[in-house]
This record gives C-alpha cells, sequence and structure tokens, in this order.
DNA sequence: CCCGACATGTAATGATATTACATTGCGAAG
DNA sequence: CTTCGCAATGTAATATCATTACATGTCGGG
C-alpha cells in the first residue's frame, strides 16, 4: 500500500500526471477525453487507476463534485485528517489540514461516539471571488 | 424565501413528507419510486420540487451522497453553519451545529478570504458501527 | 376576457459510475 | 522451457444521477 511512484502502471502514471498538470479537479470523464491520445478509450481505465491512486494516498475525491485532484501534500498527511476549501464560483480547491478543526472534531467525535475517516470538504467562495 | 409548510404546493409537500418519513437520505430517483402512486412520473419532478424545498431551507442536500434528507432542526439554523456526520456503514446522518467547529472554521476563513457557505458534510462510522 | 407568472407534465439527453466478461502480460512453480 | 496463477487491461453494456427543451395547465390582476 506504499507505492512509490515508479511502482505506478502505465494507466495510473498517466491518470496521475493528467491531475498533476491540471490547475484544479477533473471528472473521471475528463481524465479520460485528456488520454484518449495515450490510447484509454473506456471510463473504467480511468476509475481503475483512480482507485489505485486513492489507495495510495497520491489522489483525492471530491465527493461533492464528483471530481478528483493530485494530492497537495503527499507524503505528509497519511494518517491526518485533512479538509478541502472549494470556491464554488472559481473551482479552486485549497487542500489543507487544521490542527483546531482536527482536535475539535476529534471532540465532537469523542462525544458522540463518531470516527471521522474521510477529508472534509467545505464549501463557499475564495477570497478573490468573494470580493467580486 | 420564508415559506412555511402551508404554503408549499402539493409537489413540494409530498417530496417534503416523503424525506421526512424516511429514517434517512433518499435519492432524487428513490423519492420519485415512492411517489409514483401519487402521479409523479418523471425526475423533474422531484427535482423542482426539491430545488424549492432547498431554497425554503426545508430540506438539505447531501453532496457526498448524492441524497437528500429533511432538515432536521428546521427554524433554528436558518443562518449558521451546519455539519452532517455521514456513517459510511448504515447511511445514518446526524445533522449538527457545532459552535467551535463553525468559530475555528471563520478563523480559518478569516486568515485564509475563504468564506465558507454551505453545510459540511464528515463522512465516517457511527458509535454503533465504528463497535462492529 | 386576456394576459403574465408560475407550477406542472413529458420527452430526450447529458454526466457520472459500475457490472460483466474477455484478454493480455509476466513472474513463480514445476 | 512450459504452465499456472494473478494482476492489469480492454471492451461493451448498463445503472444511477441530473439537466435541457418545450408544451400545457392554473389562477389572479387589469
Ligand atoms: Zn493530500
Ligand atoms: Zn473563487
Ligand atoms: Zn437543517
Ligand atoms: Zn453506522
Amino acid at each position: 500500500m506504499n507505492a512509490t511512484h515508479q511502482d505506478l502502471t502505465r494507466n495510473q502514471t498517466l491518470v496521475l500526471d493528467t491531475l498533476a498538470k491540471a490547475d484544479g479537479p477533473l471528472s473521471a470523464y475528463t481524465i479520460l477525453d485528456r488520454l484518449r491520445g495515450d490510447g484509454f478509450r473506456a471510463p473504467l481505465q480511468v476509475y481503475r487507476a483512480l482507485e489505485k491512486l486513492l489507495g495510495f494516498g497520491l489522489v483525492h475525491r471530491l465527493e461533492s463534485l464528483n471530481a478528483f485532484v493530485a494530492c497537495a501534500h503527499p507524503h505528509c498527511h497519511a494518517h491526518g485528517l485533512i479538509a478541502f476549501a472549494i470556491c464554488e464560483d472559481c473551482g479552486q480547491v485549497d487542500e489543507f489540514s487544521d490542527a483546531v478543526v482536527r482536535e475539535r472534531l476529534g471532540a465532537w467525535s469523542a462525544e458522540n461516539g463518531f470516527k471521522a475517516e474521510k477529508p472534509i470538504e467545505i464549501r463557499g467562495h475564495c477570497a478573490n471571488c468573494a470580493a467580486a
């Protein structure tokens, strides 16, 4: 489960590179379209690669967008609770990990017996778009 | 925009009642199926009613599930930041509003110029399912 | 009565994700 | 070397979620 980049298969590498080069989240079908030139023909090729990359922690899924992003901080938050601030205007995504949010959610969890396990997605407007 | 229950149209009432009677989130198509006996025939009838109910604050959309729930606390959190703890095992959803999480997210927002605007969805496991 | 606003009805299509099954590539066992 | 077994890959079909486009109904104000 601790795959380094060079353990990746061809399809996984292509998908990861596509996400890394993108300036924001991409849907699976957008990735597919960008990889047609590399022989991709069906959604499953993308979804299978994503499945592995998610397992490796190299990619995150943004469930509220039905889209995917390359991890902004690989190697550093493998086991922590992370969060994404998603701008609903421009689509910018900011991946972060805030200690106090984490701790407080931990406290709420303890009170309620709930165990948070996936990244949290916060939707709103970024500084630029809020100004406009 | 401050509709009371009796302002609702027939379709809106049917959809809201369906969600209120359900023991968890429902997809739009599940709602549609439950309302076939009441004359519903197309997804749009459901989506249009949901659109209004979301505007009235009587229903929330769980983006990570592509599903909808009746608001657990109508009248009380109209302007606050709310959150849902979603169990990935049993599908139970707990709607809450935690002051410290809210405040801390506000602080993070101020530092980063980001303005949170939609409910936060926290995915993990509830007490029951975590035990098993 | 006529009009405009809004709710509704219906069909078609788009977007996202999964299931099912066939094929290929490659290292380990024999 | 050959065969086996496994993981990755290829392809098609289908399931699930959501929107667009256009037609019709309903009701109150002028
Ligand atoms: Zn990350
Ligand atoms: Zn923005
Ligand atoms: Zn609510
Ligand atoms: Zn549970």
